[in-house]
DNA sequence: CCTTCTACCTGTCAGC
DNA sequence: TGCTGACAGGTAGAAG
């Protein structure tokens, strides 16, 4: 369930065993993931060194000395692993079954990275430059200054959905999920029925704030976790975060007591307190 | 253009 | 024990 902190500790995981290396070899176990990969994958990847790894809302960016970019997405369920790393510690609870292993780039440095994904959500990408992108309608990053009350307030203004469904549109505001969205809007008190349309400019203020708050969070226990297990594995911050919220339908919330409520919006749960949000 | 719905995919778990 | 159905949810494209 990748939300942009664990694209986040993905990516600082990957970038000290990737960057600056060549890819060697590059194995593909099936045509397609989400989407098929595109013609001459392999042979535009291989032999290339990999520049700079980057992260954009939920997706990683790989640049290739080449000037190709190869976007890859985690989906709902995929996770990358690193072997041959001395600093690795293998632990039991990533290990994942290995017919899933979709893609392995072995890197000149020994490193072999292995993407596994059960559900094949996610996807892969080559970009050559200039050449359009899912990136390109993509909104600000949630940490970026430009992310601020008068934008989301400009942004929501008019729009006649619910804030829940506004906060998981990537081209508002890129990487927040389901899970985020719920904590969000619960430390900003704002219910997940409210209209977009019909947040306040200082509820607004309040929301980005507090957005940024359970980012941040959730990126220093992802980077936390990847310090501990040295591994890579977008699962991991959530092991270690609880929530005030999500998936804790009956349980009384943090704040009131009230029993947290689970319902069903645009074909997603959405857990949230009736007392505190309104 | 805007909003909502559905397909995609498999592992897990509750209930019978 | 084994079956069935619900659920997890990010994104794209269709439908309204």
């Amino acid at each position: 369930m990748p939300e942009l902190p664990e694209v986040e500790t993905v990516k600082r995981g990957l970038e000290p065993v990737m960057q600056g290396f060549i890819f060697e070899r590059v194995t593909l176990n099936r045509l397609n993931l989400r989407f098929p990969f595109g013609k001459n994958f392999i042979s535009r990847i291989q032999g290339k060194t990999l520049t700079s790894l980057t992260r954009r809302g939920k997706f990683l960016k790989a640049t290739l000395s080449s000037n190709d970019v190869l976007y890859m997405h985690l989906g709902m369920s995929g996770r990358f692993t690193i072997d041959n790393n001395p600093t690795a510690i293998y632990d039991s609870r990533n290990s994942t079954n290995p017919k899933h292993d979709h893609v392995i780039f072995e890197m000149n440095n020994g490193v072999r990275i292995t993407y596994n994904d059960p559900r094949r959500f996610g996807f892969m990408e080559l970009i050559a430059p200039g050449e359009p992108s899912r990136l390109d309608k993509m909104g600000p990053e949630p940490l970026d200054n430009m992310f601020n009350g008068p934008y989301l307030f400009n942004k929501l203004s008019g729009k006649k959905n619910t804030i829940k469904s506004a906060l998981l549109d990537q081209s508002i505001i890129s990487g927040l999920g389901n899970i985020y969205v719920c904590e969000a809007i619960f430390k900003a008190k704002i219910s997940p029925k409210r209209l977009a349309g019909k947040v306040t400019i200082k509820e607004t203020e309040i929301l980005v704030n507090e957005i940024k708050a359970v980012i941040k969070k959730a990126i220093e226990a992802g980077g936390s976790s990847l310090k501990d297990f040295a591994s890579v594995d977008g699962n991991l911050g959530y092991f270690q975060h609880s929530f005030d919220v999500y998936a804790q339908a009956k349980m009384p919330c943090k704040v009131c007591t009230t029993p947290i409520e689970r319902i069903v919006q645009n074909g997603r749960s959405s857990f949230y307190c009736k007392a505190c949000q309104k």
